[in-house]
RNA sequence: GGCCCCGUCGUCUAUCGGUUAGGACGCGGCCCUUUCAAGGCUGAAAGGCGGGUUCGACUCCCGCCGGGGCCA
């Protein structure tokens, strides 16, 4: 249902009014991170403002949209925390959110400039554009709208459409002159607009191009802040034409440095995990990924890194909004997954990994709570993504299926097997077993021995949980308990090297 | 090709004419230590180049170079 007393509204009113920004994607895939890192400075932005977020899917390409794809993007931006006020899913009073759900409005829209001759049919086929484009290529000219249907007469409009032609849009454009868009973050850049053309507002099919339907939505729903990548700056001067042709007050722009790839070049499928749900996948926690983008671009007044997101929302500010493109720097992003998993509940962990617990066949689910709380906290400072986590447990919840053969090589010698069972012997007849009776009954051990300490420690590491690395050993013993320890302390038999 | 934008350590960035150019990731070293991590300390590492303006430029201006984007 069409809202239509917003269509045209007062500047003036709305500049008091809180501030409305909104991304707005076409459903044509699935969240980019390029998006997720857009939409995240627009909700800063409005959180820091106190004004809304919305919501708009611009869906006019037919061939290329579909609802899954709105789904996934909606749900990319759910996992990621980042939640709209308005918008499709939301509702709001500017509804519909879907410019296909729209088309009166820009219909309306186009009429009205076509009436005050602001706009003009124009009955050339796209075929017949591209071999003059190509022509004008050839010859060494701008490959620019030649203007031939800008004057047509009512006789010559009848007789092309009895041709069987339709008519799309053009924008006829005035006077060529200065045109200086107001950027927040790039200040004022000055286009040419002799360097446009008519361009089309309304394709022949009846969907409105690109600019023509941003301009009409964002005014129809009172967008204050234009907050989007960097890759539109250059759109800008059309759509500043289209504000003006349509007696609309502009809004305010912004736009925000894009993210580049390793080598410099737009983020792409050949740089590893571009789409948000592959960053899902991978074990990363939306929270630092959030933290992450927002570090792309934008830096806090204190310099602190490791930030919440309401932390973020009170200090965000468009004038630290920096102009050059930010790459992507897989390593970071990789240490502020760790950041976030480390200060996450344990048991919070556990469950965000449980798929991949699940799918490891680790029985974490009939643990006991405050046991498992201790194993992950013993382990999850070497953790990095979620996916890490069940290697990282494996042993405390079954013995370990194999011995890591360079710590095979480097640990055991023949007395070794002797060596654990005599451990084995000290651990049962300790009065009290703990992490501290344990590490005692080892160092005595060593001592009347007249080994040195490690000489037992390693080789008990390796053969409680098949590595050389881990956590403190007595941590480990203590956790995995006396029997199972003295148990696998004894399953080794001679020894392997 | 035309137009627009950008240019500080490898990467993300601080600096808004006067700083030993700071921090973070990564990398090296040391400490801690039963190992690996984590943590602490520490080291190497930057203003693309060339002209101006100025008492003084990373900072302002111009050119070049490099990178990116948009339009086809």
């Amino acid at each position: 249902m069409l809202n239509w007393q917003h269509v045209f509204p007062r500047q003036r009113e709305r500049a008091r009014l809180s501030t409305r920004v909104r991304y707005a994607p076409s459903p044509t895939g699935t969240l980019h991170v390029g998006g997720a890192h857009t939409v995240l400075f627009n909700l800063l932005f409005a959180r820091r403002t106190g004004g809304r977020f919305i919501l708009r899917f611009e869906d006019t390409d037919r061939t290329r949209s579909s609802e899954g794809s709105e789904h996934a993007i909606c749900d990319a931006l759910r996992w990621l925390g980042l939640l709209w006020d308005e918008g499709v899913g939301a509702g709001g009073a500017y509804g519909p959110y879907r410019q296909t759900e729209r088309l009166p409005l820009y219909q309306a829209a186009a009429a009205r400039l076509l009436a005050a001759g602001g706009a003009y049919e124009c009955f050339c086929t796209p075929e017949e554009l591209e071999s003059r484009r190509e022509e004008a290529r050839q010859a060494g000219r701008p490959p620019k709208y030649d203007g031939r249907c800008r004057d047509l007469s009512a006789a010559q409009r009848s007789a092309l459409r009895a041709q069987g032609r339709t008519a799309a849009l053009r924008l006829r454009l005035p006077p060529p002159e200065k045109l200086v868009v107001h950027d927040l973050i790039y200040g004022d850049v000055e286009f040419d607009t002799a360097e446009l053309d008519d361009f089309v507002i309304v394709k022949s099919d009846g969907l409105p191009a690109y600019n023509f339907g941003v301009v009409v939505d964002d005014t129809a729903m009172a967008i204050t802040h234009v907050i989007r990548g960097d890759e539109h700056l250059s759109n800008t001067p059309k759509q500043i034409l289209l504000y003006r042709a349509l007696g609309y007050d502009l809004p305010i722009f912004a736009h925000v440095p894009m993210i580049l790839g390793p080598d410099r070049h737009k983020l792409s499928k050949r740089h590893g995990a571009t789409s948000v749900d592959e960053f899902r996948d991978r074990g990363f926690v939306p929270e630092a990924l959030v933290n992450y983008l927002a570090l792309l671009g934008w830096s806090s007044p204190d310099g602190r890194e490791i930030l919440t997101f309401e932390e973020m929302a009170r200090t965000f500010d468009l004038e630290r909004v920096s102009k050059s493109a930010a790459v992507y720097d897989e390593d970071k992003m990789t240490w502020m997954n760790a950041q976030y998993l480390r200060r996450l509940p344990p048991l919070d962990l556990c469950e965000r990994a449980a798929s991949w617990l699940d799918a490891a066949g680790v029985p974490w689910r009939q643990a006991d709570p405050t046991w498992l709380t201790a194993v992950v906290e013993a382990v999850r400072e070497r953790v990095r993504t979620l996916t890490e986590l069940p290697d990282a447990v494996r042993y405390f919840f079954a013995p370990p299926g194999s011995l890591d053969p360079e710590g095979v090589r480097r640990h055991m010698r023949d007395g070794t097997p002797a060596l654990l069972a005599a451990a084995a012997d000290r651990l049962e007849s300790l009065p009290a077993f703990s992490a501290e009776t344990a590490e005692a009954a080892y160092r005595a051990l060593a001592e009347e021995r007249a080994v040195k300490p490690a000489e037992i420690i390693h080789p008990t590491r390796l053969v409680l949980t098949g590595r050389t690395v881990g956590p403190s050993l007595f941590l480990v013993i203590a956790l995995l308990g006396r029997d199972e320890t003295c148990r696998r302390l004894r399953a080794i038999g001679l020894p392997a090297a």
